[in-house]
DNA sequence: CGCCTTATTGTACCAAGGTACAATAGACAA
DNA sequence: TTGTCTATTGTACCTTGGTACAATAAGGCG
């Protein structure tokens, strides 16, 4: 269970609110990095390997804390966000929350609010990251099979017989258990239950009985 | 695909605005429940077999839209939400989004924002059913084994072989095989790929070397 | 041109899964 | 008590999976 320290971004174009939070943030233990501008945190290197999460002003010149929303969103840079605003408009809010922001603060708000809601976005963070390093090592696992492998795995997965992955394929039987061999050995699986899950993880779909 | 008309239930004190939203959605082609208070609606049978959402109103008295989202979470019966409001208080807004309402819409709004919204809500309510009702029908199939047989089948799914499953279980090994002869049979699948996947669906977790 | 990887196949053998044809024993309900 | 369900086990046999011992052939690369 070794962590890097978790990492909050701030975003505010106000430097005496980017200053005060930079300080509440750092004395609850976390890293902190800030910005005045939404630019300037994409022109940042923010794509730490730590838990991490962005607190969010509403209201920027330029690029507002939305348009920064959707520009990671369509760039696919998965980053929990926590909003704060002085602007009281429902629909952003809500248009904010639809596009999963963690929550969405009202100026003045409680430090303890904040607190929570990174305590939650971070928590959601390091799943996402869990989850993904999961799905990346199955997808690497299988990678390391060579094309015809992964064709037989899918069928394996299947669960159909070798026989009847020989007929598919127009090989023989025995060709069939060599790369089967193959498979089991490089995903060091020991079992069909094994690598059918290995497979689910990386996204592998068992190939239906006509040539997939 | 044949799927029944989807139901929209409405709740709103306001008698005018229950009915004017009552004859739009019939326009649209929904059935529809409108309901004067969040009492009403609860004490309703609104657990149909059809997919449906709830327009729901934030400000009424006794119960608020509010509070009835929350009762519906906590007795567990999942409806997708769509608030309607005239009160500007962000922090409901941002709690009911957080709650997993679809939308939170401020009077007055846009016809086409709320039939979007309960397109979305609609859409949401039939991926939920379908998932949850293939999770029903996994749970079903299972169920069909006396617990001996799920206890085999949980070692089965783990990849172990008959013979580990006897060592453990302390049984012969041609007692596993009928056990796994009468899962394969009763569970009618032809292959362990098969009731892993299945057993995945059901929830039953691979049985750890040690007798679980 | 050799070397490596990949795909293919063969023979032979053993281990593992599955089943047909059984029997025994305990629990529980009609 | 009788019958059914469940769990257990045995013998014998066949199928399937897996592997050890290979060999052949095509394609890419230094």
């Amino acid at each position: 269970m070794d962590e890097r320290r978790p990492m909050i971004f701030i975003v505010d174009d106000d430097s005496s609110v980017l200053t005060s939070l930079k300080r509440l943030l750092k004395s609850s233990g976390y890293n902190v990095a800030a910005f005045e501008s939404a630019r300037e945190f994409l022109d940042s290197d923010f794509n730490v390997d730590a838990p991490c999460c962005l607190v969010l002003d509403v209201m920027m010149p330029e690029m507002s804390g939305l348009d920064l929303q959707e520009e990671l969103l369509s760039r696919n840079l998965p980053m929990p966000i926590i909003f704060v605003t002085a602007l009281y408009h429902i629909p952003s809010s809500v248009s904010a929350m639809k596009k999963g922001a963690i929550d969405f603060l009202t100026k003045p708000f409680e430090e303890r609010d904040l607190l929570e809601a990174i305590q939650t976005a971070l928590q959601n963070d390091r799943k996402r990251r869990s989850v993904s390093e999961e799905f990346a090592k199955a997808k690497r696992r299988v990678a390391l099979l060579t094309p015809r492998e992964q064709e037989i795995l899918s069928h394996v997965i299947a669960g159909k017989l070798n026989k009847q992955i020989a007929f598919d394929l127009d090989i023989s039987e025995r060709t069939v258990k060599a790369h089967r061999g193959q498979i089991m050995h490089k995903l060091e699986a020991d079992s069909v239950a094994e690598i059918v899950r290995l497979s689910e993880k990386a996204g592998i779909q068992p190939s239906t009985s006509r040539g997939d």
